[in-house]
DNA sequence: CTTGACAGACTACAGATGTAGTCGTTACGT
DNA sequence: ACGTAACGACTACATCTGTAGTCTGTCAAG
């Protein structure tokens, strides 16, 4: 079941879908470049993702080689439609007005989103 | 600085959000409705919303009103900001053509999504 | 004046989270 | 064969969150 998963281990996991299977070192390695966390930090990060189902282990010798067992795209779409229900009451455009509000969109968006919006409308 | 509200503590905002001020049971009654919730804790959420500074007390005889002192729509925008820079990017696009992928928006959201981007043409 | 209802303050406590240390084992280099 | 480095397992601990109980003071009704 879709346990959540916190924004420490989300940084995990985006490493795993980046590139997997990856040991708990290399797995570190690629955090160490954003993230100051000590191995062990990583470490616990794993197993606690291991626990949650979210990752799947397969033993190497004595040590483990992590692969995502749950897919990014289904993890955005969770967070996306829990954020847009609980803050937009369900409803997505009033997530972009507010974007527009905010002025966060640049010309690039704009045009992005046109795009899909007409591909939508066949 | 904008401390992070819980999902708890954003229930009780939103009814602040909605009337204000009001005084701990008024809130309290409000969101009954939804959960159930004793009045304990209702109250020890008011009073961490104090301390975060996401709420301002005045005082009315022996009890406290409540009003918000953070704007609803500068929480929505922080938490989607957050969400679209961890998830997407921070690009807005990718966000939205997710919910288009997962099929999760209706005919209706698609005009009004229409009708922003062309607003924004401008 | 007494009592009881109610208000806020303080306390409780389990589970999640962020961040890491220690322990016991094992494989590899020498 | 032996030490040592590295690995996973277990432990640690402060903070946040969800959910509520208890304590103490006070206002209002009788």
């Amino acid at each position: 079941m879709a346990e959540r998963i916190s924004d420490s281990e989300y940084a995990v996991m985006e490493q795993l879908w980046r590139a997997a299977p990856l040991t708990a070192n290399q797995v570190a390695e690629a955090i160490g470049s954003e993230r100051s966390w000590s191995v062990q930090t990583v470490k616990t990060l794993l197993a606690r993702l291991v626990a949650k189902g979210a990752l799947a282990t397969q033993a190497d010798g004595r040590r483990f080689l992590y692969s995502p067992l749950i897919e990014r795209e289904a993890h955005r779409a969770g967070e996306s439609q829990r954020l847009v229900d609980r803050l937009f009451g369900g409803r997505i455009s009033p997530l972009v007005a507010q974007f527009a509000d905010a002025e966060t969109l640049s010309d690039t968006d704009i045009a992005e989103l046109k795009a899909l919006i007409e591909r939508l409308e066949k």
